[in-house]
DNA sequence: AGTAGAATGAAGAGTGAG
DNA sequence: CTCACTCTTCATTCTACT
């Protein structure tokens, strides 16, 4: 079981001998959680240097006045409370949320321990837990809307690439605990060269890019790889500032690699799945478009993981999931890394080739039960009822809603929360709260 | 009906000099 | 503090072509 999760033989090996053939899985995954922790840190102490300045170093100088700066901003806006989840009631402020700098969330693995602490209501704490996600950098005052309708709880936002080697700002409100978390083993590749180190060789010097960008739909046509191929092979070697200029950035804004000598390249999709923390061939059997598209759409695994593994302690006979907007599944993904068992899970997808992707990895790993629904607007709070009282209720509601129209992408429609898309974040905010109100009166 | 290619910027945040 | 500048961004729409 453990090397199915991903860990290596060795590492399980050693974690039985620890703890006993006969103790559970949750045991056994724990410990060697712990110990690629301690190594992780170990090693981190002896070599890299960028990461311990982000740990440890960062609230020197001109940083430490800034950041000072923001807390008394935020204590004024939250109303001096200090725990930063209830804005001011007197509504005079703008609806300011700025996002940290650096974008590490309540806290991450290898960043030090627990920086943040939170007190959420009583009210607030459900059952059911819930997971939210969109993108970070929204609209101006998005965020802050978001919030007030998922009871004014402050988002938590992230950027995986401090844990993968790719960026992805996003902002996740939830109201799970935050102590304990463990992050997902092995610890996925931090780099670009540890993620694909064969491609080091036709990396050019001049090219300094340690992580990717953002991974989005689309990528870039071959036309313009060869155009870049050719400029390069009619030029010096290394090529006069101003191609460099020109070629890098092209290769910033389609996250190209070097596949060859002058030859860039956009990523397979084999190569994004590594990158999001899904299975190789997670996305085959669907057109390269879609899968892209799909991709593009889709949760860092390891980030998510990273937030529900508090759920693995305090469900040990497994989880019943209400997943909204599902996609190709990188929440019910990254449950079954952390190895938490899902009993039962009602997806709502609208996308044909998101539902046969997430069905096929259903049909291989799960054991559970799937019921797939197409359209939220069609899950109405009688059906909502009928399957909690079904069901007996839901631990967890999850999902990350349209985007669309508040990605920074969009030329056309960027029109915020209010957009055709977006505003499905409003099903969102029923269902959950019609969840969460039947589930209280039902004392679940 | 589906795919590939190309064209379509604004918005915000961060940075550093002055 | 201002100001100029750099950087990034879960995309949409139209066209040409199988």
């Amino acid at each position: 079981s453990l090397v199915n999760m991903g860990f290596s033989e060795d590492e399980a090996n050693r974690a039985i001998i620890r703890c006993g053939a006969d103790a559970d899985i949750c045991v056994l995954v724990d410990s060697v959680s712990a110990s690629r922790v301690a190594e992780d840190c170990h090693s981190r102490n002896l070599s890299d240097h960028q990461v311990t300045d982000r740990c440890f170093n960062s609230f020197g100088g001109r940083k430490k006045a800034r950041l000072m700066e923001e807390s008394r901003k935020k204590r004024k806006r939250y109303g001096g409370g200090g725990q930063g989840n209830r804005p001011s009631l007197d509504g005079s402020d703008e609806e300011s949320m700025p996002l940290p700098n650096p974008m590490v969330g309540f806290n991450l693995p290898g960043y030090s321990g627990s920086s943040v602490t939170r007190m959420l209501s009583k009210l607030d704490t459900g059952p059911p837990f819930f997971y939210y996600e969109n993108v970070a950098r929204a609209p101006k005052g998005e965020w802050a809307k978001i919030s007030r309708n998922l009871f004014d709880i402050q988002p938590e936002f992230v950027d995986s690439l401090h844990l993968c080697a790719a960026a992805r700002k996003r902002g996740y409100i939830h109201n799970l605990p935050i102590e304990n978390r463990s992050p997902l083993l092995p610890l996925p590749p931090k780099t670009i060269f540890e993620a694909f180190p064969h491609y080091k060789k036709w990396w050019p010097s001049w090219d300094t890019r340690t992580h990717l960008n953002c991974l989005q739909t689309c990528v870039a046509s071959a036309k313009l790889t060869d155009r870049i191929q050719r400029a390069l092979v009619s030029s010096s070697n290394p090529p006069p500032k101003s191609v460099q200029k020109d070629v890098m950035d092209e290769c910033k804004k389609w996250n190209l690699i070097w596949v060859g000598k002058n030859k860039v390249a956009p990523l397979e999709p084999h190569e994004m799945e590594l990158l999001l923390g899904f299975p190789r061939d997670h996305t085959r059997g669907v057109g390269k478009t879609q899968r892209y598209k799909s991709l593009g759409n889709s949760f860092q695994v390891d980030t998510v993981a990273y937030h529900l593994s508090v759920l693995r302690r305090m469900f040990p006979n497994g989880v019943r999931v209400l997943s909204l907007f599902t996609g190709i599944g990188g929440g019910e993904v990254a449950l079954h890394k952390l190895g938490i068992h899902m009993r039962v899970v009602i997806s709502v997808e609208i996308g044909e080739a998101s539902k046969k992707i997430f069905r096929s990895w259903w049909d291989q790993t799960q054991t559970g039960t799937l019921i797939e629904i197409d359209d939220v607007k069609s899950l109405t709070n009688d059906r909502v009822a009928s399957f909690i009282s079904q069901f007996g209720g839901f631990d967890l509601v999850i999902g990350g809603s349209p985007c669309n129209n508040l990605a920074g992408s969009n030329r056309h429609h960027r029109d915020g929360l209010e957009g055709k898309h977006s505003a499905l974040f409003y099903d969102y905010v029923r269902i959950l709260n019609f969840v969460k109100s039947t589930m209280a009166g039902r004392r679940m």
